[in-house]
DNA sequence: ATTTTTTGTAAGGTTTACTTTACTTTTAGT
DNA sequence: ACTAAAAGTAAAGTAAACCTTACAAAAAAT
């Protein structure tokens, strides 16, 4: 699975610290789920399309070997 | 988070099992994120929507406890 | 009513998400 | 160039997703 987080991270123009605060969670896992070493848990999909004001299929999208 | 697994499941008259298989989880899964016993990876959250053909937010939605 | 299918639930195990702390590297500001 | 902020990475621990097997309960079919 791939996202858009850092992209939408820069039009937002929040810091991954800024991010991880609003959704809860810590900088790592902002940094980790950005560089898609791990898949998020669908409530935190939901808050980050609900911070950056997008659908979740607009932030992640499935990948061949998903 | 609650969801609309049962609903979505009964639109598409598709078992447990049935879906299970098209998703690629065992039934348990299925049963248990359906009855909300556990949280779904975005992975899972997108095959879902893309099987039943609607978006994330319209099977998962976030509740006050998250 | 009996059989078959579907759903619910439980235990035990493996994998992975997510945490904290901490350090290095990169980018931005002065 | 120096400093500060942001991003990247790592290790070790905890919590939770997801698995398999197995069985009970409920619903559907005949």
């Amino acid at each position: 699975m791939k996202n858009k987080l850092k992209i939408y991270r820069a039009i937002k123009n929040v810091t991954q610290a800024q991010l991880a605060d609003e959704i809860g969670v810590s900088r790592q896992s902002i940094n980790t789920i950005e560089k898609g070493k791990f898949v998020p848990s669908t409530v935190l999909a939901l808050k980050f399309a609900r911070f950056f004001e997008v659908a979740v299929e607009e932030i992640f999208s499935l990948e061949d070997n998903d």
